[in-house]
DNA sequence: AATAAATTTTAGACTTGTCTAAAAATATAT
DNA sequence: ATATATTTTTAGACAAGTCTAAAATTTATT
């Protein structure tokens, strides 16, 4: 049986395996999982004795079939979990993390498996992130940032990449929602800040914000 | 900040005290968690130390009314699921326990509200126990054993006391639900066992059986 | 009331997951 | 290429929660 702490760990690496392609460092664990590389080191090793992932003295740890599909699946069960605040339960996008980070540890297949029939099975959650499927795939569509996108386009709201309530909250005041109609007018060169429309409106929106931000094209 | 452990204990207790009345002993609670007297022991001094219990060596625990609270807000929450679970997403009764002694345990007062609301305030679940209100009160409506009721008596199954799967199966094996008309017509002395009728055919049931069946009278 | 039986507590040990501080290995810079 | 800085691991400690075995207390029995 695994343990809470494990799932944590398995899901941390299988986002930073998402996030830089190869083998995760024992710091970037760390830092990930707010706490210390000792407690990393640890931690790896028993993960590798259980076959969730391979681990090399120095040299980080990668996701096993094992481990990758342990971990696909909580992160499967907080987006679906996710989805289901929002669409049932009148939870905003910022308000559902925390939430979701309990209840992804849930163990009953037939909860989850009801609870994707009970959303009509849904592929992204309210973020904009996908769902794995029940083996762990996930369909990505290709996005880009914002802060890429040149003048005078007109492009299509669908993700964002800091789900910080800060953040989600100031898209909340902005009318800045998923499906969001943005066209890009002008861009600062000294600040690379941006205006934009939406709404028909005119905004100016600075480089970070522009770079949280995932759009398709028209 | 409480811990899953301690949440589990205090709902032991929070049982054992409905079902006898007064303080609770070492050996009944660790009967009930499946644990050894001295575990119970030393979680005792815990739960004391944190003023959730009153815990006098030798003479067991009692709640205080801050453990009340939390013990009754756990019953709450896990009743709650098992009325969503049931209602929403096709489990039937006796597979909803498992899952609700996970679910019991999230914390997020917004979630447990949304639940409500969206079962739209129920005050029973599935197995006809009721739900204490966010208070901690339950409304305990007068209900008898079936085993107690008389020939020629009909009355309204309205819960179990057994709600073990096995039971529960039973139960629907022979078509007999919340709500299901009951009419006693014969009770045999030698092994207490009676005849009754639900859905106009006969039945024969143990003295057993009847003993976990609880019934309104007409 | 004295003894036997049952219950409860204590003492010490073990596991999981964490930490700090020091040692070892790897990476970087001059 | 050698010294320095960074990363990672090891060693030892601690808290939570559990256990076994022995001691203390309470309850039941004669």
């Amino acid at each position: 049986m695994i343990t809470l702490s494990e799932e944590n760990y398995l899901k941390a690496i299988y986002h930073l395996e998402r996030q830089t392609g190869g083998t995760v460092s024992t710091n970037a664990i760390a830092e990930k999982m707010e706490t210390k590389a000792s407690s990393v080191t640890d931690m790896s090793k028993k993960l590798a004795d259980k076959d969730y992932v391979i681990y090399k003295k120095y040299q980080g740890v990668s996701l096993t079939d094992k481990g990758h599909k342990i971990a696909a699946n909580v992160v499967r069960k907080h987006r679906l979990w996710e989805v289901f605040l929002v669409e049932k339960l009148n939870f905003s996008w910022d308000e559902v993390h925390d939430v979701a980070e309990q209840l992804e540890h849930i163990k009953s297949p037939k909860l989850i498996n009801e609870i994707d029939a009970f959303l009509e099975f849904p592929t992204h959650d309210p973020h904009g992130d996908p769902i794995p499927d029940k083996d762990g795939n996930i369909f990505v569509l290709d996005k880009v940032s914002l802060s890429k996108v040149a003048i005078n386009n007109l492009c299509t709201c669908v993700g964002v990449l800091d789900s910080s309530a800060d953040f989600l909250k100031y898209l909340d005041k902005h009318k800045i929602a998923l499906g969001t109609q943005i066209k890009v007018i002008e861009k600062e060169s000294f600040d690379e800040s941006m205006t934009i429309i939406i709404h028909d409106s005119e905004l100016n929106i600075s480089k970070a914000v522009a770079n949280n931000i995932y759009v398709k094209m028209h």
